[in-house]
RNA sequence: GGAGAGGUGGCUGAGUGGUUGAAAGCGCUCCCCUGCUAAGGGAGUAUGUGGUAAUCCCGCAUCGAGGGUUCGAAUCCCUCCCUCUCCGCCA
């Protein structure tokens, strides 16, 4: 959610800046919806005055059947007002919460991905003496179609080694976010509710990309754990010395990937399930700039550990998400497709989830909103597939990153 | 799932139709006094929002959420959510 004041003091600039996300700012339906509001909730609020006065001076004098038909009078005028207001605020609402977040200057100006910018390449590509297989060969070894047996296409049963990998991967990272990163570990609830993901930006935009339980019930399944930990503290006010809160979390991640049919099939680059260690900060907003690039190193470290070649990459603004101000993706190496494949995306979203959650912290002149943040580190199920394609030998087998023998 | 109790400001906790946005206490902030690891006195201390650019001023809203009754609701009625106790069930 955009910051009002900014929408009524310079639409111009809010117009301007949307534009390079190729979100067009509808000024005039603002101004005259902000028009309407105006003149409604100063009516409302002067006929409701004046309600209250009267209602004082019958208290005084009590069973007085003029002033009383007087009031009566006036508080039906005041239930019109507030309906009238009520709709017209319903409708503001309803425009807000569908405008993304405005674009950080720092980021390429560009319609889609094409134009991205890689900041750096870490880590040497693979040199290998024969012709790489795709990481799904070792997948379907393991799950030999049983994913989609038990569950549907786009699921996966892994054995053996790979189940225990994929384990010991998430644990790994877990570790290194909590004792080297200082941030804290969460457990929390997978099912989420609709409030919770309006919070976060997922809803009321993107509701076909949720899996929505039956029932009467409003939860669905977390598509990250960004949703519930983000939310941890709606509606609540930080003091500002507690400020950056550093949290942690490994869960599974549920996506209906709609729009996604011919994509990724095989293997474990786009499941309906996929687990996930998500890294999220709640900070000052003077320093979430500072606090974004440390995520980001935070979760490069896990690639680096694990001796993975990946690379940085700042999406254009026309490729950065809904709530995001800025992000920067990591992409893994895939050397069976010979290409980068993203394995994380870390975002600072500045004030726009903390307005939606109303998230805030104790300044020196009232209460402000946070800034959050967020990244990936790392999608455990593309890591493993990174580990198998990078890590492969030529006999159609594979090894481990040295860092994993402690686990395994 | 059954039965009962309850949700009030940072916290504890009064308040069952009319200066109650809300007593009192604790905590916190500032000032005074005193002078030594403390005590006493005074003042202040919710949030959101509108008029306005404004941290002043004035108004409106908010006592779990949403409706209703009423001139007027923290107080009465309805629905929902949540918490606690007992029973049942269960990992």
């Amino acid at each position: 959610m955009l910051d009002k004041k900014l929408l009524i003091k310079s639409p111009d600039i809010v117009k301007k800046n949307l534009l390079t996300r190729g979100y067009i700012f509808n000024d005039d339906f603002w101004n005259n919806l902000e028009q309407e509001r105006k003149i409604a909730q100063v009516n409302l609020e002067t006929n409701q005055e004046n309600l209250n006065k009267l209602s004082k001076e019958i208290s005084k004098v009590k069973d007085d059947e003029t002033l009383i038909e007087q009031a009566s009078l006036l508080s039906s005028l005041v239930k019109q007002d507030k309906e009238i207001l009520q709709s017209i605020q319903n409708k503001i609402e309803e425009f807000l919460l569908d405008i993304p977040n405005l674009i950080h200057d720092s980021v390429p100006v560009g319609e889609d991905e094409t134009f991205n910018e890689v900041i750096e390449e870490v880590g040497d590509i693979p040199n290998f003496s024969f012709d790489p297989l795709d990481h799904s060969f070792f997948i379907e070894k393991s799950d030999e179609g049983r994913g989609a047996k038990i569950a549907k296409s786009r699921f996966s049963a892994l054995s053996g080694d790979l189940a225990k990998l994929h384990r010991v991967l998430g644990q790994f990272m877990m570790d290194i976010h909590t004792n080297d990163h200082g941030y804290e570990e969460l457990y929390v609830p997978y099912l989420i509710n609709k409030t919770s993901l309006i919070g976060t930006g997922q809803l009321p935009k993107f509701e076909d990309d949720l899996f929505k339980l039956n029932g009467n019930t409003d939860l669905y399944l977390t598509p990250t754990a960004e949703v519930p930990v983000t939310n941890l503290h709606r509606d609540e006010i930080f003091k500002a010395e507690q400020l950056p809160i550093k949290y942690v979390c490994h869960s599974p991640c549920f996506r209906s990937e709609a729009g996604s049919y011919g994509k990724d099939t095989k293997g474990l680059i786009r499941q309906h399930q996929f687990d996930k260690v998500e890294l999220v900060k709640i900070c000052h907003p003077d320093a979430s700039e500072d606090e974004h690039l440390k995520l980001i190193e935070d979760a490069c470290k896990i690639l680096e550990l694990l001796e993975l070649p990946y690379r940085k990459v700042i999406l254009s603004s026309g490729d950065t998400g809904f709530s995001a101000t800025k992000t920067v993706d990591l992409e893994v190496w895939f050397p069976s497709q010979n290409t980068y494949r993203e394995i994380s995306s870390c975002s600072n979203f500045s004030d726009f989830q903390s307005r939606r959650t109303n998230l805030k912290f104790k300044a020196d002149k009232g209460n402000k909103f946070c800034h959050t943040l967020n990244g990936s580190g790392l999608a455990v199920g593309r890591t493993l597939a990174a580990i198998l394609e990078n890590y492969q030998t030529e006999e159609k087998s594979f090894s481990y990153p040295k860092i994993l023998n402690k686990y395994l």
